[in-house]
DNA sequence: TTGTTAAATCCTAACCGTTAGGGTTACGGT
DNA sequence: ACCGTAACCCTAACGGTTAGGATTTAACAA
């Protein structure tokens, strides 16, 4: 029941071709060198469908990093009963950031850094991304934090996330943005481990 | 030496006409039912020439928002010589949220929200703000700390101005978010004043 | 004064992302 | 077999933004 249909196959196919075309082309030309149209005319789609698809040209770049957001999420809802908040935090946006630092996704994050639209698109997105996470930490009957508590750690870990990016050594500096994030949690709660 | 000469008083004075016309319109009839031909015909100018002068639609809306940088970085460089640096930071993130959430400016701030658009513009800017926030942390010599830890903080403290502009008690919530950041500054350090 | 330079402004026309309007095809369920 | 509708198409436009190149005018020196 979930993927039966013909259709629903042609749907996704027709979304695959589109995200491929674009980022070939963009890695190939330059993102400001490629226009909609281009992308349209060489996936051989007309322009209303591209958008109806992607809401944006920047869209068709971070095509499936709701899995970004969903990773986040699921590192505090699936960790162990026991397991406390921040270091599963800490080790996920590990992973995300090695991820992203690896060797093939070199020339596409060079593409993305290179763009202003680009970046700003991706601030704008990993700031919904913390509204999710937040959200998340919100739901935790483990965590009494307030509301603000919870969105301020969220944003916390989005901006570990960002910064690593960019430091020279992003393993390093994921430990050493975490090593204050875990204070600033403790400074939320009244000492519970004591 | 500063303001000689009219052609610089009669640029500021086109600038200013382009400002104040754009904000009278957006707020007479929406920012989205505004268009940036309409803007120019109403301040009787050309339509490059605002362009010459305003970046974007967006920056329309934040004509003096430098200001906003110039305040918190002073905030770190012109502090007494003996006052911690975060408190410093909290009296003047506390003044900016009284600022944009007291009478004149709910309007205002109620279109900002009400735009994608302008939100997403701000918090780009917001973005720079940090960095220029960051340098004035790297520069100070009183503070040893590592350019990710200098970076880090200079985005809570941003993190902190949104969030708290966006809580039902901005002032409680700016102080809970300080003590975060407080907690997180301190990991910092190798136990300074102990 | 006068002439020269360069800054500020202007006009027109276009580019590009995006959307509206409205039509065609073909899948899915009855 | 038939209908509803999802996916797709085309054309034309809208709105922010920019290029190209002309025109004015402040600034300043001869």
């Amino acid at each position: 029941m979930p993927t039966t249909g013909r259709r629903e196959r042609k749907k996704a196919a027709t979304r695959q071709k589109i995200a491929d075309t674009a980022l070939r082309l963009f890695l190939e030309r330059g993102y400001d060198a490629v226009g909609i149209r281009d992308v349209a005319a060489e996936a051989d789609v007309a322009v209303t469908t591209l958008f109806s698809h992607f809401a944006s040209k920047e869209a068709l770049v971070f095509e499936q990093d709701d899995t970004f957001e969903q990773r986040l999420t699921q590192a505090v809802t699936d960790r162990a009963p026991d397991e406390p908040l921040i270091p599963a935090l800490r080790r996920e946006v590990h992973a995300l950031v090695r991820h992203c630092t690896a060797e093939g996704s070199a020339p596409l994050y060079r593409m993305i850094d290179g763009s202003p639209a680009l970046r700003e698109y991706e601030e704008s997105m990993r700031l919904r991304h913390a509204e999710s996470l937040a959200a998340a930490l919100a739901a935790d009957p483990g965590l009494p934090q307030s509301t603000t508590a919870c969105r301020t750690i969220a944003r916390f870990v989005i901006d570990a996330y960002a910064l690593a990016r960019e430091a020279a050594d992003p393993d390093a500096a994921v430990d050493e943005i975490f090593q204050m994030i875990e204070a600033a949690w403790e400074a939320t709660h009244p000492a519970q481990g004591a």
